[in-house]
DNA sequence: AGCAATTCCTATAGGAATACTAGGAATTAA
DNA sequence: TTAATTCCTAGTATTCCTATAGGAATTGCT
């Protein structure tokens, strides 16, 4: 499973979001200008992000999104599956001549490395939350900061 | 990364060569249909193989494909790698409007992330030889062999 | 010498996924 | 009522993945 740029993406958006850490809504708009993100495909990603539950929306002027969650209770791995569809289950078969690699080693001797890979990479994914991100975040910019004071 | 279906052919090959464990070349088409792989597109797949010093190659009458290292000495990552692309250094920048995940997260919060999870699968991929595939393999087999005898 | 088998090289095609754009409908605060 | 905003549906361009094709180069065998 790869890793989008839609996925990263969701990550920016919602990183962005916690920084906000707001009670008014923020707009997709706000939110493409400061992370460089297209503004109109930003929107399929918010919208993506919300029907998985893990934003709110309000629609209208002074509208926009919220986490509907604390960024603690915010995984990666929540957003990434979101976005690119799930990690851990096995791809639905395709019905015409391609073929994936799960499909064709299931039940062979490669299954059980595929589920290791798997699972190492939602290990990785779900390790890291919004608030270690945000946390992250803020210390760059103290650096940042320091560092132009200097 | 993603693991493609080429590169799970180039593991099935490699694991059919090492399971001949031969002195004797064996032909593309053999274990195209060993292996039920497409014959034309597993030439490509040998032929990278060859490039990256995975197997060895005799052309003509009787000619064929054998393996240039010992089962043990070859990873999975290794094949992945010949086939797929390097798996940890970052992929090569999209020269037009398309980017990837980690071109724009390039010194950002996220790059160690992307980091780990390429460690990760890595460290997977490494850490399984075509030997101990082989081993399963003939396990798999002598289970099957019981089966029926029974 | 000639034949048949085989790898090797280059080109290309079709389909799926990805990234992105566009138009307008629905909603809502001011 | 109006302006701003999300939401829904479509469509487009590009790249990647899988696969096929034709033929050149090589080599064992008779």
């Amino acid at each position: 499973m790869n890793v989008t740029l839609k996925a990263t993406y969701g990550i920016m958006a919602a990183l962005d979001l916690a920084l906000q850490n707001g009670d008014a809504p923020v707009q997709a708009k706000a939110i493409a200008k400061r992370q460089a993100i297209p503004a109109r495909f930003l929107e399929h990603v918010l919208n993506a992000l919300k029907k998985a539950g893990l934003v709110g929306s309000q629609r209208g002027a002074q509208g926009g999104y919220v986490l509907s969650k604390r960024p603690s209770e915010v995984s990666l791995a929540d957003i990434v599956e979101a976005l690119d569809g799930p990690i851990t289950t096995l791809p639905k078969e395709s019905s015409g001549t391609h073929q994936n690699a799960y499909h064709r080693t299931r039940g062979s001797v490669l299954a059980s490395v595929w589920e290791r890979l798997e699972e190492a990479e939602l290990n990785v994914l779900s390790g890291v939350t919004l608030e270690e991100l945000v946390e992250r975040q803020r210390k760059l910019e103290q650096q940042h900061a320091l560092m132009y004071h200097i």
